[in-house]
DNA sequence: TATTGTGAACCTCTTCACAGCT
DNA sequence: AGCTGTGAAGAGGTTCACAATA
């Protein structure tokens, strides 16, 4: 889904007091297609104006409620490290619809600590932790040996959906969402494309 | 690309000196079809044997060949706060292939810390730091407001090829490959599918 | 005139299903 | 017998191109 990329886009031009924005300057900014922006967006509904473009604000506000950014979801974050911080800290994870419940982390240094207004819990009572429904959250900034155990605890409380960092693949059950983040993977990523780029400057030199 | 999943699932694998493995075990493990991660294998060559299955350690080194991975990409790092830091400590960026240069940073305070070995220099000696090839990777993990000065500097000593993981949109030049990851995004991602299962849910209750 | 919204064409990725190999 | 490799069918996503509309 390419919603949150708009949504970025959006309120970025909403910081500079622009107020409309036609679908060939989205999809500049987006690095997409302009017909895809126009398409991804009627599916929200019509909101364009024929002639004009799209309302910056009333645009960002219909997408705030397609994804649901209203709806303040629960989150609880596992894991304070560096990584862990970061997401606590990060403006994406405090605004947009999210809203921290509690820190864990299983290091005796870091429980207790406060960390983005939240004191950090120590791990093991994560069990008993109340109020985590399973509309929660639950994300994964372990290291990759406390990952799956981490994982099974936050499906025991009832969390069915799950962000991990770990750099660990997961196992859960069927009805659990997960999504996994591997930061090395998106390097990887990159040096891949790097790789055919190269293969193909090759091949244009060799002509 | 599914290739680094499955990268770091026969790492795995390997780890707990497994031998061979069969496309429905993998595909289990990855989230994916059986005949997803075939087809995906086979574009690579054919390196399974039908009757038993892949050679996890032959495999293994396949999938990095394609990756690249053997090569050794080098990468720098701008903005060496908790995010940074957690992606210079990261097991996928000073394995698989990868090589960290240099760090970077603006504030008074982290410049001269070590991390990862590595001692974290001023950002504006950016501009004159040597030896930064067009295939080296610049990572970008400063505030969202330093991010495209950040970028520019990059761009200008040469680097081609950007992961950004500041939540803000870049622009760079057309040949210059971007790669964004607003973490942000990814759990908008996730709570987007809890709404869509809620969703359903609803409509199978009305059922 | 400028730009949206969308049917239709197109293309890429996914899944099926099975021949072929070990 | 078991599992891969792959042609063919199918699904899903993308782009084109233009009628509709402000």
């Amino acid at each position: 889904m390419r919603l949150p990329v708009y949504r970025r886009i959006l309120s970025d031009l909403l910081a500079e007091d622009r107020q409309t924005v036609h679908s060939e300057q989205l999809a500049e900014l987006a690095l997409v297609n302009a017909a895809k922006v126009r398409k991804d967006l009627s599916l929200l509904g019509s909101f364009g104006t024929r002639g004009t473009g799209y309302d910056v604000g009333f645009l960002l506000a219909q997408i705030d409620r397609a994804l649901g950014a209203e709806d303040d979801w629960p989150v609880v974050i596992v894991g304070i490290g560096n990584l862990g911080t970061a997401l606590v800290n990060s403006e994406g994870f405090s605004t947009r619809g999210f809203r921290i419940l509690a820190l864990f982390d299983a290091d005796p240094a870091v429980i207790g600590r406060v960390v983005g207004g939240l004191e950090v819990r120590p791990v093991d009572t994560l069990a008993r932790t109340e109020g985590l429904g399973d509309s929660t959250i639950g994300v994964v900034a372990t290291p990759a040996g406390a990952a799956q155990q981490v994982t099974d605890a936050l499906v025991a409380v009832g969390v069915r959906a799950i962000l991990n960092f770990a750099p660990q693949v997961l196992s859960v059950p069927g009805n659990v969402l997960l999504r996994h983040v591997d930061l090395g993977t998106e390097l990887q990523v990159l040096s891949f494309f790097q790789l055919r780029r190269r293969a193909a400057d090759r091949v244009r030199g060799a002509r």
